[in-house]
Parts: structure tokens; sequence; C-alpha cells
DNA sequence: CCGAATCCAGCCGGATACTG
DNA sequence: CAGTATCCGGCTGGATTCGG
């Protein structure tokens, strides 16, 4: 084998920082979702098309995107209420690598599928013992 | 706004799929350390090119990525012992997204600094308690 | 419809000690 | 050097309830 030095990805190099973004649950898939909706979309429709992600999770996860300015926030004042969000210049700059890694994985689907199933979904055990009560 | 059905990222399609992988802490930079050298390289070397990343959490890592087919183990029996780590034909596939993803960072560099910082690190706040003890 | 607040079981992951 | 085993504090995140 090759001797030589890895290189080292140290804690805050670029790699790193957007694979911490990457690595941050729901974020990219709200972006792409945004994306999808043309760049506006009420937190309903949102939570639609998120299956799996709960409400908090997502309340959550808006609140972190626009505290870190990837996603702009606009109530709109009538009854019942609505809100919206929508995509910050900085929220479509990740536009681009997100849609060119959903595209890799669309073209790769089946070699995808084959991937053995990573960590157990490690949910529906408390329910189960809530309802043996 | 526009009024439209927007797409449902079903819990099971290949953009999550994808996301996924790519979700989980260390894998990706496990392939890249890995490409980056040859495509092999062993577990010390694999630990100092990934300074943040325990030994247990590395472990764990190799160990999942083992069982997935992205990494093959190869034992040397050899005292001490040597373990050398190389990309699998599977593992390689995702080379690509990879690298993609990681140079548009590194293109990006300043616009990415500028995210607000998000997720507080939450460690050393133990380490911290034991030593007032 | 949108969200905040609370509760709390279970997991995550670091630290440590031990084997070959 | 490479890896396993155990302990355990803190955080994650679902469920539920309340409010505008």
């Amino acid at each position: 084998m090759p001797k030589f030095e890895p290189i080292i990805l140290d804690e805050d190099c670029a790699p790193r920082r957007v694979l911490e973004l990457f690595s941050v649950k729901w974020t990219t898939m709200v972006l792409h979702s945004l994306h999808f909706n043309g760049g506006r979309c009420r937190t309903s429709a949102l939570a639609r098309s998120l299956p799996g992600c709960s409400k908090k999770m997502l309340t959550q996860t808006l609140r972190e995107m626009e505290r870190d300015g990837l996603i702009h926030r606009k109530v709109y004042p009538v009854v019942p209420p609505m809100v919206e969000y929508s995509l910050t210049p900085m929220g479509r700059l990740f536009i681009e690598p997100i849609e060119m890694l959903y595209a890799w994985g669309a073209k790769n689907d089946d070699a995808l599928s084959k991937l053995r199933r990573r960590r157990k979904k490690h949910t529906a055990s408390k329910a189960k013992a809530r309802e043996a009560q």
C-alpha cells in the first residue's frame, strides 16, 4: 500500500462545513421542497411534502434555517393564520449542489437500492409500550 | 404565490436514500479520505485524517460501512496488528458526488463561512464538571 | 392553520479500562 | 496498533396539550 500522509480534514475546512450542513437531518429536503415550489411554500404544504418529519422537527428545522439565513419567514395577518417560507439568496446558493446530489441519486437509484439498510428506525417502541399499558 | 401541490419526498425515494447516507456523520469523510489515499488506508492513518472523530465513532462507522458494502476490511496477521480499509466498487460509486460536493464547498468557502453557526457543539461540558470535582 | 411549551424514554457518544 | 466492553450524562425527538 502507498505510504504517505493522508490529508487531514481539519475541523473547520470547507468540506466539513458543507458536510455539516448536509448532515442536518431535514435542511436540504426543505430547501429542495421550496425550490420545487418556485422558491416559496407555506407550512402545511411543506409538512405534506416531508412525510416522516414530525411537526416539531419541521418547526425546529425551519427556525434554525431562518436563523442561518437560508430561508425567510413571512406571516400573513389573516385567520386562520398563514405562514410562507421562501428561499433567501443564501438558501438559493445551496440549490445547485442539492439538485446535483438528488439527480445523481435518481440516476443511480437501483444501485443505491442495493445498499443494505443502515441504522434501524429506532421509533415505534414507545408507542407499543404505551398501548400495552 | 403559485398554488400547486408540492412534490412529496416519499420515505423511500432516491433523494432520501442519498441524503440519508450523506447525513450519517462520518461516512462520507471516510470515503473521501480513502479516496485521497488511493482507495486504501490503515486505521490509524484514517483516524489522523479525521480530527474530532473519537476512536469509538470511527470503529462504529467503519463497521457500518463494511456491513453496507462500502468498504472492505483486511487484517494482516502481524504484530503489532495492522488493518487496512479499502473502497469497494459500491464505495467507489459514491466518490463522484462526494468530490463534487466538496469541490463546491471549496469554491464557495467564503460564502459558506458567513453561515451562522448551527447547533452548538454539545461537548466539553462533562469534562469541565469532571475536573471541577 | 401555525406554533410554543412540557414531559420523558431512549439513544448518542465520550471517557475509561482491558485484550491480543 | 486495533478493537471491545462498560458506564453514564446529556441531548434528541415524539407525544401531548394549550394558545392565538
